[in-house]
DNA sequence: TATGACATGTAATCTGTTACATGATTAG
DNA sequence: CTAATCATGTAACAGATTACATGTCATA
């Protein structure tokens, strides 16, 4: 029950399938090996203990169902404390740190955010986004002029790619901020 | 002195950086903490059991600086035996997997690889990148038609976030690969 | 002489990986 | 009946994080 405790990107992957489709662990695999978040573990080895880590904090809870001609299978929902922690990790404001460990992470809280907190919580979010981006950036590429010019080309161009991927997701998240914009002025 | 044994990314990032130019454990955190390869960690209980790692298999060895006026320090060197597991890692052909992962392991291979294994193995490699990335980005394309249409704005717009960004990343594998073109025909 | 930066490490804990183990149900 | 798939889990291990511990050297 002790819910002050640091949870892993995986748990929050968890709680944010959860939220949308209550779920067995097992269909929780079927989703991590089959669709595009490959980048989660499908093991059972880290999915089962992590859902009993969130069990054991309250965020979630398991009943099972026997039914007969079925196998047996434990289906876990959110439960409200699971749903608000969901909730602070999505209005988390985006750092720069966020930015240096790489976008996934962001852009997974961003996917959940609609469903979870609604649009406004998504706008919310891209705009602590690109100003988090606008920065970083911009440091980037402070950090590349500086570059002694006598590097290796390959060195340079490995930032290089790093300066244009980080541009390309700025890019990314005005275009995302256009369309909700778009969505509004349809609705009206 | 085990060589077949896997090396993580840290292990790697430890190994391009000695080949560059000798250090000690608080050098190497240094350029963690200072540089922009944040993303690994620069925490002691990260690196210098990494170290001691790497020497056990051979793959660096530590000399103890202890000159007068000087604090004492073991500068790592890598191996003959280190340097061929360099070159290894950075032959590797890109997989798909590679990319599910995040690039940013390939982009450390192709950071370090004109140092270590001159401009052909970088060439070699940005090929190879190419190549996964073609059937990556076009498998994306497919999946994200596929997609269900009442899905969430957001989750929708997350998903396009990844096919951009690894678009974003194979044209800067062509711009690399242009660069390359350009260097070679200007000496030529 | 005391403060802070240099330099190296260890210990506890947590998480994930790999591999193994178990049993129920369905298809051939 | 037997093989494959469904569904769940455990055990051993490797690696990272966090926090702590130690001692040197320069400088104020």
């Amino acid at each position: 029950m002790n819910s002050p405790k640091k949870i892993p990107a995986l748990g929050y992957a968890l709680l944010g399938l959860l939220h949308g489709k209550p779920a067995s662990g097992y269909d929780l695999r079927k989703i991590f090996s089959s669709t595009s978040m490959k980048s989660y573990s499908d093991s059972p080895g880290a999915i089962y203990p992590a859902l009993g880590r969130l069990q054991k904090q309250g965020l979630i809870r398991g009943t099972i169902e026997e039914g007969a001609g079925m196998r047996r299978r434990q289906v876990f929902r959110v439960t409200a404390k699971g749903l608000a922690e969901i909730k602070k990790w999505i209005a988390r404001p985006v750092t720069r740190d966020d930015m240096v460990r790489g976008p996934q992470e962001v852009i997974l809280r961003f996917a959940f955010s609609e469903m979870v907190a609604g649009p406004a919580a998504s706008v919310e979010l891209l705009r602590s986004l690109e100003a988090a981006l606008q920065l970083y950036v911009s440091s980037l590429n402070v950090e590349l002029k500086a570059m002694p010019a006598m590097m290796p080309t390959s060195g340079r161009l490995a930032f290089e790619c790093g300066v244009g991927g980080n541009q390309a997701l700025l890019d990314w998240t005005r275009y995302a901020l256009a369309a909700y914009e778009q969505k509004k002025g349809g609705r009206s």
